[in-house]
DNA sequence: TAGACGTGGGC
DNA sequence: TGCCCAAGTCT
């Protein structure tokens, strides 16, 4: 087993010498900076982030500015980012922030984990990277380098192995470290499990943990951490309606639960007959136009899209008590549109022009 | 507590 | 192509 008291020096040796440095979120004791960076990085890689964190932080430069935003505007910007529950989080934490802790993030792990959208380990991030806090992150990179490096046994997302991880992770935190030992410790971390401890092929032969590594003496890179048990991915069926009218579409608000929430999005049906329907009472004239089709694929169910279009002819039959807009699709982007909506309407209007 | 919750990248 | 999963949290 390696020895535990080495393993924070050796982390924080190898980060400050090979780590990455010059990401945007970094260089900068901003709480309000490193918690936006973390929200965003949750299930969402470095590279898809780096565009959303710009264009939030030039809306947005403050977490009272972001408090007092509406949020439709949040969503838009946030829209094809996905986990759209970060979205509604991350306003109403800035809510918080501004009128409950006069504008300044609390400091400790445990007043952080309180505010909406921050969790156990995303709470240590913030406290380690803006206050210097002794506190472990266990993300996906750790689970896989404490996998690897100390063998750890079992699927990381199972209760058991996780708490066991916790543990072993709070074990290995350096003790009376100063401000940049922790920041380049808990970035060190992250650093690893991205740049060389990778799910697909390790770079063994450039890490500080080679000669001790459970993972690597034996050869089992491939095996651990221990792969999700695998399940079938059930598929579900959706109509939707393509509603203009001159260069605007027809766009319903969805209700601010499940997927998609909060999102503009198409009117839907679960049949053909059903959008007919829909199509009339909304002032659609008949007949509808198909479409091609479109597959779109969750963690957790594949979804099949039949778009229909249609055009408006006539006033809507019946108010309905969805939130409805006619978007211009030259604007579309003001909207918080879900990604395969978006892609339908931008091969629209592409085909229109 | 296991399932819901997005999207795009890597292989 | 299709599968797996990424700086997790919430219920």
């Amino acid at each position: 087993m390696l020895a535990l008291t080495d393993f924070s020096s050796r982390l924080i040796a190898w980060q400050r010498i090979h780590g990455r440095h010059d990401l945007p979120w970094q260089n900068t004791r901003d709480a309000y900076r490193i918690w936006l960076s973390e929200i965003m990085l949750q299930q969402t890689q470095v590279s898809t982030v780096i565009p959303y964190y710009a264009r939030f932080l030039d809306r947005f430069p403050t977490v009272t500015a972001l408090a007092d935003a509406p949020i439709d505007d949040v969503m838009a910007l946030w829209a094809g980012l996905g986990y759209y529950s970060r979205a509604r989080n991350l306003h109403r934490c800035a809510q918080v922030v501004a009128h409950e802790h006069g504008g300044a993030f609390p400091q400790t792990v445990d007043e952080l984990a309180e505010l909406p959208g921050i969790g156990r380990s995303t709470a240590a991030a913030i406290a380690s990277f803006a206050f210097a806090a002794r506190a472990t992150i266990l993300d996906g990179n750790v689970k896989r380098v404490l996998a690897r490096v100390f063998g750890v046994a079992g699927f990381p997302g199972e209760k058991k192995v996780e708490s066991a991880m916790w543990k072993l992770a709070e074990s290995l935190l350096p003790d009376a470290a100063n401000k940049d030992e922790v920041t380049a410790y808990t970035q060190g971390l992250m650093d690893l499990g991205a740049t060389l401890c990778v799910r697909g092929r390790p770079d063994c032969a450039r890490c500080p943990f080679a000669p001790d590594c459970v993972a690597n003496i034996e050869g089992r890179q491939r095996e651990l951490p221990a792969a999700r048990p695998k399940k079938a991915v059930p598929t579900r069926k959706t109509w939707m309606l393509v509603l203009t009218d001159g260069d605007s579409i027809l766009l319903q608000k969805r209700p601010p639960t499940g997927i998609w929430g909060g999102l503009w999005s198409l009117p839907e049906a679960a049949d053909e007959g059903a959008l007919a329907e829909v199509a009339l009472n909304l002032g659609g004239a008949e007949p509808l136009q198909r479409l091609a089709p479109l597959s779109h694929t969750f963690t957790h169910f594949k979804l099949d899209i039949e778009p229909r279009l249609g055009e408006a002819r006539g006033p809507a039959r019946e108010a309905t008590d969805t939130e409805t807009v006619w978007a211009p699709l030259a604007r579309i982007d003001a909207y918080g549109v879900p990604a395969p909506v978006r892609k339908l309407l931008d091969a629209l209007a592409g085909s229109l022009i």
